[in-house]
DNA sequence: GTTGGCACTCGAGAGCATCGAGTGCCAATC
DNA sequence: GATTGGCACTCGATGCTCTCGAGTGCCAAC
């Protein structure tokens, strides 16, 4: 009774030594090479030192404990999503990008000028590149951002737009009606007031802004107000969404790519599938971890960023679940960690 | 010799009468089903009383002349390229659009409230949903708008935002650098020399704004002016893209649906594919017609929408070839004739 | 506990016959 | 002379069988 042996299996991820090592080799094997992986080409594989034989005798195992899928008795073995969690859980905190591509990142955000919303387009295209996935960014966040400028300006002779610069560089905006009693001067007057109430403050500061005005003029004021509040919420987050060709080349059925499109089309399913990423840092979520059936097959890698320290966005990859999560993880965190100091600079 | 005969084939597209209802019948079969289509079938279609045999020898001229194709010696016919524009040119102005379908047009412009980008967005998805292929919107062009205001706000130390509101509801914006030097006072007098340069006047006005001020604010003003240059020059017409997921669904091999996303992801692409249109009016572009490659198997249709009698953005479907043309090009129409009158009110 | 050996399984792929949709052509018909 | 029914022909699709081989599970030997 002197050999060592796991005395309590605390978790069920708890594999032995050996049997890890296989699983992760099968689980790399296949992500490369995306065909059922069978015992000899694990046993070739470096770092395994045992005989075909024992590979199968763990599989059998492995199978049996929920990491493995046979898709028919004379076929290799394809991880099942529990293999791939196993296999990320696994992975250790490494620097899987190659110089170039860290350069790339690099020059990307050296290089980059222009607006907010480009620059957050242009990283989901770096993302992207990257990845070889689609890629994901959610804009930051309003709530920590402050009001540099607001005003109400009609464009019509019954709508006015009503639109807010923040300090992180976001252009909120949103349409209003008017009568067709409301003068020029009205609209001026309403512009003020929300200047006076806004400017240095929280977008979502709830101010009685139309303090002092005649009641139409505060009307006014509350209704331009009142555009802002789906953003407040997060009802409106932009979310920019890169790469999607490169994403419909990881899949072989065209019906799952219509699918995977289907919910990318869909702001508010992606921005809330990121959304509770914020306080958790870099995450992965594996087929049905997503919460999302037609993302069975698919997995979303996420972090949040940080502008002075605050978490106020997201980026992400969305993938294959046979993605090569090593290089996807690094390219998440690399691009997370520069696009919030560039972000955070100035 | 008293049989009428065409005396002179003017245009290769001068076919009899019954050779064109036979190629028209083909083509709308082919649309249905999408499987080549064989003599018998169309020898029941309504409005052609010939029989089978008689279909077939039409059908061999048809195909010497280039507008049908057989895939192998003993299936059915497929239209051409040449085939299908024929089709299209012989098709008369019809109103195609089902009552339920011009009245979800209606409802959706009577209804549509928000922001001209969100409205551009949601008029791509009903334009989609319409007719089950990607949509395409360009905004309308700066060219036939006024600024309404004109403002430089500083974001960060070293950064500004120029933000142009114009009268058609655009918001076009830019950043600039500044030195560490740059004042606050420096930024707001640039502003204001703005807003009296350009309220008021075309965005792409050259003017002297800086005239009569210091020589580093005047740099100021004109480096702010600079950023609406692409604006001006119609490089970054923002185009809106919407079901991309249903336009998948249209296709059955994953590749071809990797190049049109491909295609759909550079905004230079297909903003230079709508944009010579804006003086053609309602146009269709079939297969290698569209110029780019990897639509060999789409088809393009696009109109421009007038604001105020000036064409100043584009509309469009893309599809593949087989698309059901007459419900498209209804489709673009209304559509591009509603978005006009609504963009027009006010 | 590990391993080589071995019989077994089962999908992939090749070879082959069948089926039938659709053709081209020709002679008969209107 | 245009149209048509008839008919032989073509060739992909479908289904069957056979073979091949990758990969397995198990067992006896190490």
């Amino acid at each position: 009774m002197d050999t060592p042996k796991p005395e309590c299996e605390s978790a069920i991820s708890m594999l032995e030594e050996r049997k890890a090592s296989i699983l992760r080799a099968v689980v790399q094997e296949y992500i490369t090479t995306a065909q059922p992986v069978g015992s000899s080409a694990i046993a070739n594989a470096p770092g395994i030192e045992v005989s075909p034989a024992t590979v199968r005798n763990e599989m059998v195992q492995l199978e049996r404990q929920g990491y493995l899928h046979q898709p028919h008795t004379s076929a290799g073995r394809v991880p099942t999503e529990k293999g791939y969690r196993f296999f990320v859980n696994a992975l250790g905190p490494g620097r899987e990008l190659g110089a170039m591509q860290s350069d790339q990142v690099r020059a990307f955000f050296d290089h980059s000028h222009g607006e907010l919303e480009r620059l957050l387009h242009e990283t989901a295209g770096l993302l992207s590149n990257l990845t070889s996935y689609a890629a994901l960014v959610v804009g930051p966040g309003t709530r920590s951002a402050v009001v540099r400028s607001i005003q109400l300006v009609r464009v019509a002779s019954r709508t006015a737009l009503a639109v807010a610069i923040l300090s992180n560089g976001a252009i909120e905006k949103g349409t209003i009606e008017l009568d067709e009693l409301t003068t020029d001067a009205d609209v001026d007057l309403a512009s003020a007031a929300l200047a006076r109430a806004f400017i240095g403050m929280p977008l979502d500061s709830r101010l009685a802004a139309g303090e002092g005005l005649d009641e139409s003029v505060a009307r006014l004021v509350d209704t331009a107000a009142a555009v802002f509040n789906p953003v407040v919420d997060g009802d409106s987050d932009h979310v920019f969404v890169g790469g999607t060709a490169r994403m419909a080349g990881a899949f072989d059925a065209v019906e799952t790519v219509r699918e995977v499109l289907s919910i990318l089309e869909q702001q508010l399913v992606v921005v809330s599938l990121m959304r509770d990423v914020l306080d958790r840092g870099l995450t992965v979520a594996i087929g049905s971890e997503t919460g999302v059936q037609p993302l069975a097959e698919c997995a979303l890698i996420v972090a949040p960023y940080e502008v002075d320290g605050d978490k106020v966005g997201t980026i992400g990859v969305l993938g294959p679940s046979r993605m090569n999560y090593p290089q996807a993880l690094s390219a998440v965190a690399v691009v997370s960690q520069q696009l919030g100091d560039r972000l955070s600079e100035g």
